[in-house]
DNA sequence: ATATGCACCTGTGTGC
DNA sequence: TGCACACAGGTGCATA
């Protein structure tokens, strides 16, 4: 579910909430995520005291001093909720951080897809080979123009290998395809530079905008808040398979891909 | 190298 | 109302 913005969105709320506070428990009631979690390890953050929350791609890393990192990844449902101490224990509630002082710490995640550890952050594997940031400093179409060129996979597939680029899920591939005037299924060899430039500006446009908007809560994503984001009604094709383009009426596509939906305008995107 | 299919799970919406 | 089925924001692996 969490793509950059979402996931960016939980760290904001995150960050102001813990940071400082001590790790007073942890109970973990359902171990089978995508990886089973590491009882030993994720009990450990007990008495650590929270540095910082930051983020990687789609990785939350919670720096707890003593060079230890709890990652998280939400995957497809998770979500990252904080509450009052006295909340009773929620649908799908795995694992429980009490911070002292200040509330707890929810991880739920119906589908079990997510995944989480404790580590140094350097040694995370996961982390290792995530391409850059698109809002990081530095990101540009030259960038992006130097991890397309060589391949001849469609653009959509490489917007969303997290390799090529980090954070990019699948409402955010398409959007941004869209605005840049790309069809999904353009081969990357075959772009012209400008068109390049166009998706790597209009990625940060998207992203930042959605950041903006708290995230997109098109069925259950929710911020650390537990609050909806708004971005829902920004998109332009997502999940509008049959309904008038935005820009120009002409009726909005859909097309599978390996499994996922991609949408697009016939008449704005070439 | 790349494409495809599937697997991991639960929940929701749709059509019959 | 019940049931079958398609589909869902992610990732990783096996196979061709």
């Amino acid at each position: 579910m969490p793509e950059l913005p979402e996931v960016e969105t939980i760290r904001r709320g995150l960050d102001e909430k813990i940071r400082g506070a001590r790790i007073a428990a942890v109970t973990i009631r359902e171990t089978r995520l995508r990886r089973a979690i590491d009882v030993g390890a994720i009990e450990s953050l007990a008495g650590r005291r929270v540095r910082g929350v930051t983020r990687r791609g789609k990785y939350l890393l919670v720096d707890v001093g003593g060079e230890q990192t709890w990652l998280v990844h939400l995957g497809m449902s998770g979500t990252l909720v904080f509450a009052s101490r006295d909340c009773p224990v929620q649908p799908h509630e795995h694992v429980r951080v009490e911070i002292a002082g200040r509330g707890v710490l929810l991880y739920r995640d119906p589908r079990r897809f997510g995944l989480m550890r404790v580590g140094r952050a350097e040694d995370f594997a996961e982390l290792r080979a995530i391409g850059p940031e698109p809002l990081g400093d530095g990101f540009d179409g030259e960038t992006l123009r130097r991890r397309l060129r060589a391949t001849r996979r469609e653009v959509k597939a490489a917007l969303l290998d997290q390799r090529v680029i980090a954070g990019i899920g699948n409402i955010y591939a398409n959007e941004i395809l869209f605005r840049a005037g790309v069809r999904p299924t353009r081969r990357c060899q075959r772009l012209r530079r400008a068109e390049i430039e166009r998706i790597a500006r209009v990625a940060r446009e998207v992203l930042t905008d959605a950041i903006e908007r708290r995230g997109t809560s098109f069925s259950d994503y929710r911020d650390s808040d537990g609050m909806p984001g708004s971005f829902q009604q920004s998109l332009a094709v997502f999940d509008r398979a049959g309904k008038p383009c935005r820009s120009c009426g002409a009726t909005v596509q859909r097309r599978v891909h390996g499994g996922r939906s991609s949408f697009y305008c016939p008449h704005c995107q070439v």
